[in-house]
DNA sequence: TTGACATGCAACCCGAAGGTTGCATATTGA
DNA sequence: TCAATATGCAACCTTCGGGTTGCATGTCAA
């Protein structure tokens, strides 16, 4: 598996690929045509966000026929959870408090 | 509270700007100085990154006379955690159940 | 077998993003 | 008071990202 997060957090980055993940997450296995119809731009932009998505690992396509079904793989958002966000959520209530006492002392001074 | 989380997306998309937040996380409340010397490019640069971070509320300011000094805020992290990726490490399984079955299929076809 | 359908590929356009350099401003401490 | 320090502001350059159009290819169904 891979361990780069990188192209993850670039694929999340844009608001119209969240927007494709949220239409797999309502209903798995949607063809690109099917996912076209949720976006107001043309075939090929949609297919190239989801290049992108595909290269992050976060979607994967199963052919049927002349149909390209897409599938959710929710391991990479997993991945980011444990090994980012879970990391910065264990700090949570001390960062917390650095800023709050950091924004007193200035008050003070 | 913002409720907007497309501003913190795009922040997290950089890697300077994750790096950013991860020496942050090391040692809270640096100045820009001393951030910059942890990122190979110019003090201007990491001022636009630190700028966008700030934007995203992702970081927090503190000025103690001609210094800025650098504060880490974990709430927008919390609320990726909490609105977005919770979704879908909820449905995980699921998901990951799809993508198996969609995978037998393509096999026996 | 053929036309309609689902998708791929490639060139192109434009604005945004990341970086640089140069200069201005404010604070500090000797 | 003045030089060094810490930072801001603005113009500029190049690359990349998101979008379009046009055409090619492969598959299905009548």
């Amino acid at each position: 598996m891979s361990n780069d997060l990188d192209p993850v957090f670039k694929a999340l980055a844009d608001p119209s690929r969240r927007r494709l993940l949220d239409a797999l997450f309502e209903r798995n296995g949607q063809t690109l045509g099917e996912l076209c119809g949720q976006l107001d731009m043309t075939r090929q932009a949609v297919t190239k966000h989801l290049v992108l998505l595909e290269e992050a690992q976060l979607v994967a396509v199963v052919w049927r026929g002349r149909e390209k079904l897409h599938y959710l793989n929710p391991v990479p958002i997993h991945a980011i959870a444990e090994r980012w966000i879970g990391k910065f959520e264990r700090q949570r209530l001390t960062a917390l408090g650095d800023l709050k006492k950091a924004l007193e002392e200035d008050h003070d001074a």
